[in-house]
RNA sequence: GCCGGGAUGGCGGAAUCGGUAGACGCAGCGGAUUCAAAAUCCGCCGCCGAAAGGUGUGUGGGUUCGAGUCCCACUCCCGGCACCA
């Protein structure tokens, strides 16, 4: 048994702890077992260098979940990896002429040290790292199913090329339109890359959207948009406009997509993209045209600029043919409309688009109104919002339409169009393919091989994997793997004849699509996933970062659907539940100066200035004692200089401190707000439950009784109370728990304590109730402070192992109570309580409000009218 | 511009179903202990008011015996984005 010391001595008691789960196998999950499985999952970190807060927050929350769990019964799961290909790696071997590899190693040996020294419940048997071999060969064998499925797919792609450096950037490496390292021009290059066809799934990966009933609503809304569905109608208009070798450009039709087909006999102009090619076509001879053509070419795509922007155009002077009515419609060039969405052309229908209307009234193209909404009057004038209404709408000037309400108009349009060989209803979507070769070296090589007789040839299976050499130092230039020939050369697996290795790695997003089934499987060298699937999968328990709420967990739900129709999982959906944590921030102080720019201060630099009430006025830099710029909240980060290192605060204040205080300050869906002060706070607590851990074994243990009473006996009052308070309070977080809300389940652990500090401590009943309290507490706060409690719940002789100590429920012996107090209202305004039997009936609560003092009080000698009572809650007399 | 989320003391935040707003903590103030300080402990702490009481959850309205919570309109803040036809 662990020996208590009069202080709390952070340092000692997680060493001690930490001994005992290392010597213990604590955390090892043990598969195929009868027991209910629990899967609890942190997104895996890059190997950086060294655990920022962020992950602290993260991991705690995971490993809060998985403690609570295990105490539950559940055979739980938590295991940690390495998302470890990547291009800092490549960044600091430029830097540092050393292999990625190495540093990346190195980083990973220093990482696990600190998640150690955190005391998360990981199962580090099932530890992997992406950047190996027996991981990686899995990502080439599945490429190569997709490729036999067709979901994997070569075409041409474009890419942003570093003339000096003859290399391709990535888009982060492109600053201001110029390489990061050569400050050259960026241009734009066309060279072949790999495509996984995610678009095949896109209907499976919208409607199983509504599966995740675990998912924050936020996370799904955004997959959704992102996926981006519309149903409506594509179809083309006729036209004669020919090319300069004089072919019909696209044989003629210009195809358009709508939503809105009902408006068809409303469309007075098309408008085309600046790159479509009837655009192209008349800009030849217009120089005009071809001056904004280029204009376009270069303004921002981003939609926020876009949506505010002037929607301008230019006339392209070609007319087509309305395929309904044989009217010719003018073709206009338009700022507004995307190439790479539908066919780069939309029809316009001034009357029933506002955007369409603002361009038709500036100008000056006909406005004809088609939809009657009720007998509002539609005027040219300005646009009205019930214009668009597509709900409640009637198609008018419409021919054979009118009379028609959205649906009905849109098939009969369709049908027409269907008839006339000129379109049909189609599905579009936003979503577009998934291009995965990256011109770099430290990422997981493409299994392909090519031959000039041969082309394009996958790597037979018995050759995987392919294996990237872990010695390369890039400098920048280009991939070094051209420089390996050890590497390039090899037999092209179809004639045998000398062939060339792909040097194309895949995109990073593909390693981490599927390692959390990896983590079920470890070990297996001849399968990609084994049966064990079956029990671990799907992940009970996701946690991250809202940054990653589209593309890494959309590519992960995509690559699971592939797994499942290859036969190699039973699941659809990966994440049953998914919580994403809000950043981690802190205090910004700066000096602008003339000579060198801004100046950033580190929180410790500088104190802070309060006026009478506590609010910061301003700060001072402790250098100089001169003022310093305060700039409010702002996420971590080295170049801002308010980062916290997680190795000094364990050092000062221990893990425990760490973790409580993160998990007490925000619940852990919102931004968290780092405080010195706060931390300090953290610390009294802990301290607190020490010395009150030694106050229990000098004062209390001595005084229990050989055979324990407190199931039967009666309690004095102050007991009572005292006891109902902790079960209350373990109900509460019982119910927070289930919530993920672990701020509030802190919370109740204070309260218990501050409860504990006052309970009686001079007689043996009262020694059994304060056992029983501190036991709970111990165990509700265990999952969050693990070290201490582990320790005290030794040391204390409650047992040897907290963590498979059972997780405490609220008794209702504990609750009940013999009168209740009710609050006291009168015209719904509190003026005081009332005291009544437990059992009492709504009658003689009434009878006991009105005849409160408080009441008569307010009351006014005016009789009651009614009295309505909140069992438990309170009374509420209306006079 | 569109979509989503939010606004509660000096600060972080709590309030499960519409039922005592401000739990818990931080900061601040007062006191005890100490030669002194740190640490620790006790007390106070939304605003107005001497008190009784009034008032108060971004703003304006509404529903209700009763609204931080529900409804309508608005303001501001944060996150996301694709002019998506």
């Amino acid at each position: 048994m662990s020996q208590m010391s009069d202080k709390y001595d952070h340092t000692a008691v997680e060493q001690s702890a930490q001994q005992f789960w290392n010597d213990h196998q604590s955390f090892l999950a043990p598969d195929d077992t009868s027991k209910p499985k629990y899967y609890c999952l942190s997104m895996f970190p890059y190997p950086s260098g060294k655990l920022h807060m962020g992950h602290v927050r993260n991991y705690t929350i995971g490993d809060v979940l998985t403690r609570f769990h295990k105490m539950q019964g559940y055979n739980v799961m938590q295991p940690m990896g390495w998302d470890a290909f990547g291009l800092p790696a490549e960044n600091a071997a430029i830097a540092n002429k050393v292999p990625p590899a190495k540093w990346t190693y190195s980083n990973i040996e220093y990482m696990k040290g600190q998640l150690k020294s955190l005391g998360f419940a990981i199962d580090w048997s099932r530890e992997l790292a992406t950047c190996k071999p027996d991981y990686y060969k899995w990502n080439q064998w599945l490429f190569l199913r997709m490729l036999e499925k067709g979901v994997a797919y070569k075409k041409t792609q474009v890419v942003n090329w570093d003339p000096v450096d003859q290399t391709v950037l990535a888009n982060e490496q492109v600053i201001d339109g110029r390489g990061w390292r050569t400050g050259a021009v960026v241009e734009k290059r066309e060279i072949p890359g790999y495509y996984l066809a995610i678009t095949q799934y896109a209907d499976e990966l919208l409607n199983d959207l509504d599966t995740l009933d675990q998912w924050p609503e936020r996370v799904r809304l955004m997959q959704a948009n992102w996926i981006g569905k519309s149903t409506g109608v594509r179809f083309a208009f006729p036209h004669d406009i020919k090319d300069e070798s004089g072919a019909l450009i696209n044989d003629g039709k210009l195809w358009v997509f709508t939503t809105r087909a009902d408006t068809i006999m409303g469309v007075t102009f098309c408008a085309v993209a600046a790159e479509h090619p009837i655009a192209t076509q008349a800009a030849k001879n217009n120089p005009e045209l071809a001056a904004f053509i280029e204009k376009c070419k270069h303004g921002s795509v981003m939609e926020a600029d876009m949506a505010t922007m002037e929607k301008e155009g230019l006339p392209t002077g070609f007319n087509v043919t309305h395929p309904i009515t044989g009217q010719q419609v003018p073709v206009w060039v338009g700022n507004y409309v995307l190439m790479s969405y539908g066919d780069g052309a939309v029809m316009a229908v001034p009357a029933h688009d506002e955007r369409d209307f603002g361009f038709a009234k500036k100008y000056q193209l006909p406005i004809k109104e088609v939809i009657k909404v009720g007998d509002k009057a539609f005027s040219t004038d300005a646009w009205q919002e019930w214009y668009g209404d597509k709900e409640n709408g009637v198609t008018i000037n419409s021919g054979k339409y009118d009379g028609l309400g959205y649906t009905a108009a849109v098939d009969a349009v369709a049908a027409d169009l269907a008839a006339k060989d000129l379109g049909e209803k189609k599905k579009q979507w936003r979503l577009r393919d998934w291009g995965i070769s990256r011109q770099r070296y430290w990422g997981c090589p493409i299994p392909i091989i090519h031959c000039d007789d041969c082309g394009s040839v996958p790597v037979p299976d018995d050759q995987l994997p392919v294996v990237l050499p872990e010695d390369c130092v890039p400098d920048g230039s280009g991939n070094p793997l051209h420089k390996r020939p050890d590497f390039l050369n090899c037999a092209c697996p179809k004639c045998g004849k000398a062939a060339r290795r792909e040097t194309d790695t895949m995109d990073t997003f593909v390693d981490s699509s599927w390692y959390y089934a990896r983590f079920a499987t470890p070990g297996n060298d001849s399968a990609m996933v084994d049966k064990r699937v079956d029990y671990w999968m799907p992940v009970d328990q996701y946690i991250g970062g809202i940054e990653h709420a589209i593309l890494h967990l959309l590519y992960s739900r995509f690559w699971t659907k592939v797994m499942g129709d290859l036969g190699l999982v039973k699941y659809r959906e990966p994440f049953k539940r998914l919580l994403t944590q809000g950043m981690v921030l802190n205090h910004l102080f700066s000096r602008r100066s003339d000579k060198t720019g801004i100046e950033w201060f580190a929180p410790e630099e500088v104190t802070l200035q309060h006026d009478a009430s506590g609010r910061v006025t301003g700060a001072t830099a402790n250098r100089d004692g001169q003022p310093v710029e305060y700039g409010g909240y702002g996420t971590m980060s080295k170049s801002k200089r308010n980062g916290v290192d997680p190795n000094a605060m364990i050092e000062q204040y221990g893990a425990d401190t760490s973790r409580f205080f993160m998990m007490f300050t925000a619940p852990p869906e919102q931004t968290l707000e780092w405080s010195d002060a706060g931390i300090e706070g953290s610390y009294r607590f802990l301290k607190r439950v020490w010395n009150f851990g030694n106050t229990f074994a000098s004062e209390l243990r001595g005084k229990l009784p050989a055979t324990r009473t407190l199931a039967t006996a009666k309690l004095p009052d102050n007991l009572a109370s005292l006891r109902r308070e902790v079960h209350l309070l373990l109900k509460q977080a019982n119910y927070d728990l289930g919530k993920q809300q672990f701020n509030t389940v802190a919370s109740a652990c204070m309260k218990m304590l501050n409860a504990l500090e006052k309970a009686p401590r001079d007689n043996a009943i009262a020694a059994e109730v304060v056992e029983e309290a501190f036991g709970i507490l111990l165990r509700v706060l265990s999952p969050i402070t693990p070290h201490i409690t582990h320790y005290l719940w030794d040391a204390l002789g409650y047992g040897r192992d907290i963590l498979s100590a059972d997780w405490p429920q609220p008794l209702d012996a504990a609750l009940v109570q013999d009168e209740i107090e009710l609050v006291l209202q009168v015209l719904g305004k509190t003026r005081g309580s009332v005291k009544v039997p437990a059992g009492a009936d709504n009658k003689a609560i009434e009878a006991l409000a009105i005849a409160s003092e408080a009441a008569q009080k307010f009351m006014e000698g005016k009789p009651a009218k009614k009295v309505i009572v909140v069992p438990g809650r309170l009374v509420n007399i209306v006079c």
